[in-house]
DNA sequence: ATGATTTCCTGTAGGC
DNA sequence: TGCCTACAGGAAATCA
C-alpha cells in the first residue's frame, strides 16, 4: 500500500514529467471519489502544474490558475502516466487531461479508500487530515519524537500509524522500522527509553530512505507513476515474512495484530 | 482526552 | 476445479 516512499517516489517522477505542463481539464469519473471540492469542479480553470508537494501520503498540486488538487492513494490507489486519449478502466476515477502532448495523468483505486479533492485559493490549508499531519520522519529529531510519546499508553506501533503524530508511515515501514530499532510492536509507547527512541528515529529515517532508492514497495497494488513496479519488497525483513527466518537472528518472523493491522516482528530481536 | 473498535470497498487467497 | 468466505488496510467516525 502506498506510503510515504512510494509517494515520494510517484511524486518526484510527477515533477521530472509534470511539472510546467497545464492541467487543461479534468475527467472525473466517479463523483462520489472526492471527500472536498466537488462543487468547484464546474467552476476549475486550467492553470500550469507549478509545484508537486508531499506532505505523509498526500500530493498536492498546485496549479497557477490558483487551483490545488489534492490526491491519496489510498491502499490501492496508482497514479499512473498515460498517453492522451486512453479512457482507463473502470476503476479510473479521475483523468488529468495535461497540455503539450503530454498525456494524461490517471487516478485508478480499485478499492477506493484513496482521495481526490479540489481546492481553491489555499482552501487546502483548512483541510482537516492535511492541516493536521504530523511532522515529517526525515526532520523529527529524538527530543521530538521522545516529546510525541510522553505518557502515550497506546502500542508503539499504532502510535506509528497515526498520522497526526508522525507522516507517511503505514503498516510495512511501520513494521520495517520497529524491527530495525529493535523495539517490540506492543510495547507502550510511553515506556521507551532514550537509546530506543533514537534507534526507532534512525531506524524510521533509514527504511525510508532506502525504500525511496528502491521505487518503493510493490506487494500488491502498487505501481510507479509508469506503471513498473518497485522493489523493496524483495529486501523486507519482516513484514509479510511471518514463518520465515529473521534476517538478523534467525528466529521465525511472527504475526499478530495491533490496532486491526497484521503486524510482523521477530520475538527474540525485538524486545 | 485518549484509545479501541467499526466502517468503507473489492480483488485475492485460502479452505472445502 | 469451482465456489464461497475471510482477509487485506488508510483514515474517518463512532464507541467506551
Amino acid at each position: 500500500m502506498p506510503e510515504l516512499p512510494e509517494v515520494e517516489t510517484v511524486c518526484r517522477a510527477l515533477r521530472r514529467l509534470a511539472m510546467g505542463a497545464d492541467v487543461t481539464r479534468i475527467a472525473h469519473l466517479r463523483e462520489d471519489y472526492a471527500a472536498a471540492g466537488y462543487e468547484l469542479l464546474p467552476r476549475f480553470r486550467p492553470g500550469a502544474i507549478g509545484d508537486v508537494e508531499r506532505r505523509g501520503k498526500f500530493f498536492a498540486l498546485h496549479l497557477s490558475s490558483g487551483f490545488t488538487l489534492l490526491l491519496h492513494l489510498g491502499m490501492s490507489g496508482r497514479l499512473l502516466m498515460m498517453p492522451s486519449g486512453d479512457p482507463g478502466d473502470g476503476h479510473t476515477h479521475a483523468r488529468l487531461e495535461l497540455g503539450g502532448g503530454r498525456g494524461s495523468l490517471h487516478l485508478r483505486d480499485p478499492r477506493r479508500f484513496g482521495l481526490f479533492a479540489l481546492f481553491e485559493n489555499g482552501g487546502l490549508a483548512e483541510y482537516p487530515s492535511w492541516r493536521n499531519l504530523g511532522i515529517d520522519p526525515f526532520a523529527m529529531k529524538p527530543s521530538m519524537l521522545a516529546a510525541m510519546l510522553e505518557g502515550r499508553r497506546k502500542p508503539v506501533k499504532n502510535f506509528l500509524l497515526d498520522q497526526r503524530f508522525i507522516a507517511g508511515l503505514g503498516n510495512i515501514y511501520a513494521d520495517e522500522s520497529l524491527h530495525r530499532a529493535k523495539i517490540h510492536p506492543g510495547r507502550e509507547a510511553g515506556s521507551l527509553g532514550p537509546a530506543e527512541i533514537k534507534r526507532l528515529c534512525r531506524g524510521i529515517r533509514e527504511v525510508l530512505n532506502a525504500a525511496i532508492e528502491s521505487g518503493g514497495t510493490s506487494t500488491s497494488d502498487y505501481r510507479k507513476l509508469d506503471g513498473t513496479l518497485g522493489s523493496f519488497q524483495n529486501v523486507l525483513r519482516v513484514y509479510k515474512r511471518h514463518g520465515l527466518p529473521c534476517p538478523r537472528c534467525g528466529t521465525e518472523v511472527a504475526r499478530t495484530v495491533f490496532s486491526a493491522r497484521g503486524t510482523h516482528f521477530c520475538p527474540k530481536c525485538q524486545v
